[in-house]
DNA sequence: TTGTATGCGTTATCAT
DNA sequence: ATGATAACGCATACAA
């Protein structure tokens, strides 16, 4: 590969003047500028990032830590980041911590040794003050994207508020019983638990928390929820992926969606207006978040004097379709 | 960030005696050793990649273009690659193009400018002389992944094979028409289309092909089919995403799956397992093919003079399912 | 065994 | 307007 050196060489000037050409700094002989021009496009220049990096100091390298590629959810965002950082000269750095906080150490490491501008990071873990404390000692700008992280710089949807929401929607539609599939430690657990709980201070009396991801256990616990409760069962998955498993085994069951059974999903993939029923789900604002955080990066790395901390929840938005709308 | 001249000062050593402890090199006087190597955990000292590869040549990063990372079978792909290269510590530069060619040479500017020691790419366009001999000119190891390219190192599933194998399957289940969801220039397609020749020369007096993607044009023409064809329909859809739709059109028409009409999908997603019925898929062996590509493109990176050119088909495995699973 | 000197491909600061 | 020159952080050949 052509180096400007030789660029220069080839066209009778000193490198600087290649530089200078190039850069569009300063004031260059328009001869010049047309030889160098001409040249650069004859032999396919192309600047040697490294040395400018050492040279200048920024590598326009964004690392990017996530728990898993492989989900849907993640490479979406992915995506918009790639287009938000591409638009401003900024290319990704890919890690895939496979939600190993040692894994996570590793990668941090190697950020650091590319010397990114920046770093968008998934933690591996919900809450670890460790993790905090290691990612603040290294001293470069950083933005957590779809968790909340006290002190540090964080994009998000609240998923309180959202599992809030899903238990008003399923309460309108008549539930007199509910299932949370997935970990009660989960947020929207405690927003859907925290509404069910001001309509009826006992509702844990008519509900179930089901954990396993095991399509026969599940069945098990289904009925054994279906026979006690009679009235509609509002269900809340904490994903879609999740959801779809409930839906085949609801329907498998023989159980009605959703005259017996309502079902809500979270993360409204394609999918939901494909099933059939159609999957009610809550949508997060996946682009908006990226591009939030990648603008906040942005500014981080542009003005690193700016210590200001910015928390930046965004709205979910639950979408009713067929699988829990009884009235319509 | 601190430096290794800085590290040396510190410890009252060269920089370069510094850079032969860390490197392992030549014999170090143990006692200095120790010294510098405590003083480099003790600051934190991190080697700059980019300045390494200034002076060395070598960048450890692999450019992945891609044409959609939001694409689940992709991301998938990406997983894999990551975990594969890591291994080998090489780190992923990762583009989108999005199937615009444009953007695509754009990429393949910028990963010059990175000085990417390889690159593994998906083709925005499934064939362009254009862009091989573009590939070709920046004279970077390459492998392309999950497309077959004529003359540059490619690994790949044979989609042709696959297509007839559904085509052979759906036979044996009974089917007497069929329908094909999908682009006829597809490789499954060709191949679904010479199994159903050999079985009959006319066999399109018995098959629909199906481009569009809107739901209410399918659930027409499904229709239309039907009415025409009244023995066991096959369907072959070109990827999951799509007969999932299919599967949620039939079902909406109120029409038996497998009894009526049999359903194939192609890249045994998750959803397979989840669905009801479960659906029948093909299934590629992502992570032999992500494993595969990077060793092929190491292989490149560590022999450059090695002008040997590896055309690599792995087999894809159709996954019967309830779908289209008549006899069991 | 260790230090000196040089070069990698840029940017930036000087002179000229 | 342009050309020397130094500097970035490291590896490496060479000298000691």
């Amino acid at each position: 590969m052509i180096t400007m050196t030789e660029i220069a060489k080839l066209t009778g000037v000193s490198q600087p003047t290649v530089s200078r050409v190039l850069n569009g700094n300063q004031a260059v002989n328009p001869e010049i500028r047309e030889r160098v021009l001409s040249c650069v496009k004859e032999h396919g220049y192309q600047p040697n990032v490294m040395a400018q990096s050492l040279a200048g100091s920024k590598t326009h390298l964004i690392g990017v830590i996530l728990t898993d590629i492989s989900n849907a959810f993640f490479a979406d965002l992915v995506k918009y980041i790639e287009q938000e950082a591409g638009r401003s000269g900024y290319r990704l750095i890919l890690f895939n911590t496979n939600y190993d906080p040692e894994q996570e150490q590793k990668c941090l490491e190697v950020v650091q040794r590319y010397r990114v501008d920046g770093l968008i990071v998934v933690p591996a873990q919900e809450e670890t003050s460790g993790w905090k404390a290691l990612i603040r000692s290294i001293h470069i700008p950083v933005v957590v994207i779809t968790r909340y992280a006290k002190g540090l710089d964080c994009v998000y949807t609240d998923h309180r508020e959202a599992g809030f929401r899903v238990g008003c929607h399923l309460q309108e539609q008549g539930c007199e019983s509910y299932i949370f599939f997935g970990n009660k430690a989960d947020k929207k657990y405690e927003g859907f638990a925290e509404f069910l709980e001001g309509l009826d201070p006992v509702f844990r009396n008519r509900f179930t928390n089901i954990i396993t991801k095991d399509s026969t256990a599940i069945e098990k616990e289904l009925e054994t929820h279906l026979k006690k409760y009679p009235g509609r069962t509002g269900i809340f998955a904490y994903n879609d992926r999740r959801a779809l498993q409930f839906l085949g085994i609801l329907q498998k069951m023989g159980v009605e969606v959703p005259g017996r059974a309502a079902l809500v999903g979270f993360d409204n993939t394609y999918m939901c207006e494909y099933l059939y029923p159609t999957l009610s789900s809550v949508s997060q604002p996946n682009e908006a978040m990226a591009v939030k955080a990648f603008k906040l990066l942005l500014h981080k790395i542009e003005q690193p004097e700016d210590s200001h901390v910015e928390d930046w929840p965004m709205e979910a938005e639950l979408i009713p379709r067929e699988s829990s709308l009884i009235y319509r």
